[in-house]
DNA sequence: GTACTTACATACATATATGTATCTGAAAGT
DNA sequence: ACTTTCAGATACATATATGTATGTAAGTAC
């Protein structure tokens, strides 16, 4: 490792903070995560944090947007892989209930949640993520729509009910005895997936 | 108001400490809840807050087991009510979409349950109350079961999915932008609720 | 090589939390 | 009525957080 430029190790300490926030964040949760914690796993002091980062709630938006984007395009992959719906929707079902830190992520986006209907502030920089977010997820629905050529099915409420319930699927499988199994959540995901794209066979 | 023997001064401050701590609670999270505002609130000082419970997470325990209890009688009570599975899913949906109190609790009992990875002694008692709770949801979805003369469903496994789902709307409903109308809420309740009592209909 | 700039560390000021120890006034017992 | 007891208030000790101000060593430019 040659002698490194200031931007470059700039650049550097800020995705080590970056990193190690992601880690204690999931661990601890946004109000339980300390700025100081955040910054010793990264090697640094809590100079270097300020020096990068306004704020706890500036560190966790970047992170934030950083997973929705990935999130984002990993559905987008993910639902152009096949043209038949029930493998996609077995990938999609798979994926959401193994990765380990998408869950993660949606215990995060839960204290996330909460924290926008506390602080405005928080709120409006939130509402431009969770619209983008969203937006992709429809996109992804969209898309299974089209393959399994279901119509009356209004993508956005859908994508809408999806999230919430992987949200839900991540708190219930999270903590010391969870109420779910793994191949449940999967289950649970297939089954939900399937019944928002069916026509509602109503008796 | 004659004058108040010791004993019932006691239980009223009890009771109001409860009832204060359950609005804070649900303003400002479990995290974000202190015991001086919920004393205030009461219109007491904390030390009566410390002569009457041992902790922020006693009163917080024991709030959210009478909680769950109400919530289990409200639960069984509309699943006596009627023989129509879809009257009783109906009626689940709305009462479930509707209440702003049981709302509340879910995102309470999302706190409840990222506290559960991070503290051990809390996950101990924690545990025993989702049990009890679980076990509450299971008898009403084996009522639905047996209305629906649906055979091969596993009740426990339902509820589970069902509350995780409820959760996640709960969360979904919350905020200054809902991402879920109220009606879609119900909606998307109704279409589950079928889909988990529902024989799998695989093509 | 000297002067400037800046990334990060250290130290400080401040706020806010919990929990405990002590005090006081009113109900309870004799 | 006098004493005892206890619910609740006040004051204190302590911990831990954020954010800022200042210091320093290393990179950059002339």
């Amino acid at each position: 490792m040659a002698r490194m430029t200031r931007e470059e190790t700039r650049e550097q300490t800020r995705e080590r903070l970056l990193s190690a926030a992601r880690t204690v964040f999931a661990r601890s949760g946004f109000g339980g995560a300390s700025i100081d914690v955040i910054a010793e796993r990264a090697g640094y002091s809590r100079g270097a944090f300020y020096s990068n980062f306004a704020s706890k709630e500036a560190i966790f938006l970047e992170l934030l947007a950083r997973h929705m984007e990935g999130e984002r395009k990993a559905g987008r992959q993910i639902a152009a892989s096949s043209t038949d719906l029930d493998q996609i929707i077995d990938a999609l079902a798979e994926r959401y209930a193994t990765d380990q830190n998408d869950q993660d992520w949606c215990m995060l986006s839960v204290e996330f949640s909460l924290q926008e209907g506390r602080s405005p502030a928080f709120a409006e920089q939130a509402a431009e993520l969770n619209a983008a977010h969203l937006a992709g997820a429809a996109e992804v629905v969209q898309r299974l729509c089209e393959v399994a050529d279901a119509r009356g099915v209004d993508p956005r409420r859908a994508a809408a009910l999806f999230l919430a319930f992987r949200q839900g699927l991540a708190l219930a499988a999270s903590g010391p005895a969870p109420q779910l199994t793994q191949s449940e959540i999967q289950e649970g995901l297939r089954l939900f997936m399937h019944a928002l794209l069916a026509p509602e066979p109503r008796a």
